[in-house]
RNA sequence: GUCCCCUUCGUCUAGAGGCCUAGGACACCGCCCUUUCACGGCGGUAACAGGGGUUCGACUCCCCUAGGGGACGCCA
């Protein structure tokens, strides 16, 4: 038996909870099978997929104690996609669904394609391919594709019927062929799509079981098409409950920290986080609460997963985390791991610079430098209290600086300095006032090192956070102000 | 809009037709312990979405409604 977790870095490089949590019930149900357990990185798309990117994720796993058997990071392997022999694999097996009738070459542009699903969305239909390209003659295709124009190849649908999922944990799910589009498998680019890659190497690594997001059960009739095309036998699925905010969305950074450098950066137990994870839609034979990742593993079993989308509760996690402290951590194992967590040389020594010329007693190190250790700052409104910035002024900087900083990749100082210069030159505001609510947002006051320095000493996510507890200390933002506020910032953005 | 999935305390969950007067945990409230605050101990408030069936019996099975979520990309 082998399951599989597929890894998709995000576009910023936060490493997911939800993959986390993906990751840890496909681990546990390997092992509890004695079965393998493989991670692949999803990296088709060349934009969100980069060494850094992927690194962070392995890492964070890692860092959780999930471990895999096979693995992109065995021999230092990034970006398997990317690899050529790997490629050519993809366009061989497209080739020959095209050979057999069960793929084609499409040559429509993107101005066709968004005209007719613009056209579809007006006449209130379901979007999806109409097939333009589905009848063309060999020899016209064969002509065109001479001729170089750009093109990529699409999968054929049949036209009627329904095609049943399988679903490990629920009863058979129906779907009928017309809501399938005929998806696109290999990119104008040469690579394939998620879909076209998934089945092939998932067949080519003898993939048996497959656990992943509920995200995916409306694709699952193409992948169980293409199994069928190829003539293989489909893996078992198994769709786990997706992990949600509070509003019961589907967990995302805007509403929750959901990167798992944020929680290492807070200072939770890797054990704990796990276990927490394994709380969610999961539950032990005996109820237990608190359990390591080896009693989830010898207790395992997939059927217990409970449906419904668990809401991610940081309340209860510290909690759990606590008591993994105090129960579990001997005096010597906790005075380690706080060492370990912020006051070991490599972090340290990123403080000291800032710090050095600023104090003249070492006692003075805690009041300037202890908000590199806390989590979220005590700051209340009248913190905010600033000579020519009035509260809601205040709040409208710390919220589009947020706004921009969780779209951003580059978290270096010296990107961050040049962001918001600009964002407060946009705004029309000396930077020496726009710095101030983040000053206090940052760090809990204006006497203090460079916010620049002080948020990428501190990381992408954590200073997010921070920004976003600020915002909500000022009130918040109502639904009317988000919705004025968004339309604002998208005009200088 | 179309399709799909889901629905037990505020939250995480137990529950595989009678063991349910629906159990546990977080949070909340009260009391105890305590020089404070935590921790710990004891107790309390609080849920089967609604309506129809099936059955001697339904939280458990079926149907409908409602609510929530997800998917509809040359993203994954």
């Amino acid at each position: 038996m082998t399951v599989r977790t597929r890894v998709a870095p995000s576009p910023t490089g936060d490493p997911h909870v939800g993959t986390a949590y993906i990751a840890l019930f496909n681990m546990c149900f390997a092992r509890s099978q004695g079965g393998k357990f493989i991670l692949r990185i999803e990296d088709t798309d060349q934009a969100r997929s980069t060494v850094q990117s992927e690194k962070a994720i392995l890492e964070s796993l890692k860092w959780l104690g999930l471990n895999w058997d096979e693995g992109p990071d065995v021999g230092g392997e990034f970006g398997p996609y990317r690899q050529s022999e790997r490629t050519d694999t993809y366009r061989k097996h497209a080739q020959q669904l095209i050979d057999d009738g069960h793929a084609f070459h499409c040559f429509c542009s993107s101005e066709r394609l968004d005209a007719l699903r613009a056209e579809q969305m007006a006449n209130k239909q379901t979007p999806g391919y109409d097939g333009h390209c589905a009848h063309l003659s060999k020899q016209e295709v064969q002509e065109r594709l001479g001729r170089g124009e750009a093109h990529v190849v699409r999968m054929r649908v049949p036209q009627a019927g329904t095609c049943t999922v399988k679903d490990f944990l629920r009863d058979d799910i129906e779907i009928d062929w017309q809501q399938v589009d005929m998806q696109v498998l290999m990119k104008a680019d040469g690579m394939p799509t998620y879909h076209l890659a998934n089945v092939v190497d998932d067949h080519l690594m003898g993939i048996t079981h497959v656990i992943r997001g509920e995200e995916w059960i409306n694709s699952a009739p193409k992948h169980l098409l293409l199994y069928q095309y190829f003539g293989w036998e489909p893996p078992v699925l198994c769709h786990m409950p997706l992990l949600r905010n509070p509003d019961k969305s589907k967990l995302s950074k805007r509403k929750n920290p959901t990167s798992i450098n944020y929680y290492q950066r807070m200072g939770y137990l890797p054990e704990a986080v796990v276990n927490y994870l394994g709380r969610m839609g999961w539950s032990m034979p005996n109820e237990a609460e608190k359990f390591s990742l080896q009693e989830m593993i010898e207790h395992f079993d997939l059927s217990r997963v409970s449906l419904g989308g668990p809401i991610f509760d940081v309340e209860k996690l510290g909690w759990l985390n606590g008591s993994w402290v105090r129960e579990d951590l001997s005096l010597e194992d906790f005075a380690e791991r706080v060492k370990a967590w912020a006051f070991n040389a490599e972090y340290f020594m990123q403080i000291a610079p800032l710090i050095k010329d600023r104090i003249e007693l070492f006692s003075d190190i805690a009041p300037l430098a202890g908000f590199f250790c806390a989590g979220m700052l005590d700051i209340t409104e009248p913190h905010f209290k600033h000579k020519t910035l009035d509260i809601e002024e205040c709040k409208r900087i710390l919220q589009f600086t947020l706004w921009r900083l969780e779209a951003e990749q580059e978290w270096s100082r010296d990107n961050l300095e040049a962001i918001i210069k600009q964002m407060s030159e946009t705004m029309g505001l000396k930077i020496r006032d726009y710095l101030f609510p983040l000053f206090i947002a940052i760090a809990g006051t204006n006497v203090s090192t460079s916010v620049f320095d002080s948020m990428a000493v501190m990381g992408a996510d954590l200073s997010r956070a921070r920004l976003r507890h600020a915002v909500n200390v000022l009130g918040g933002l109502s639904k009317k102000q988000a919705k004025k506020w968004e339309k604002d910032y998208q005009q200088f953005a």
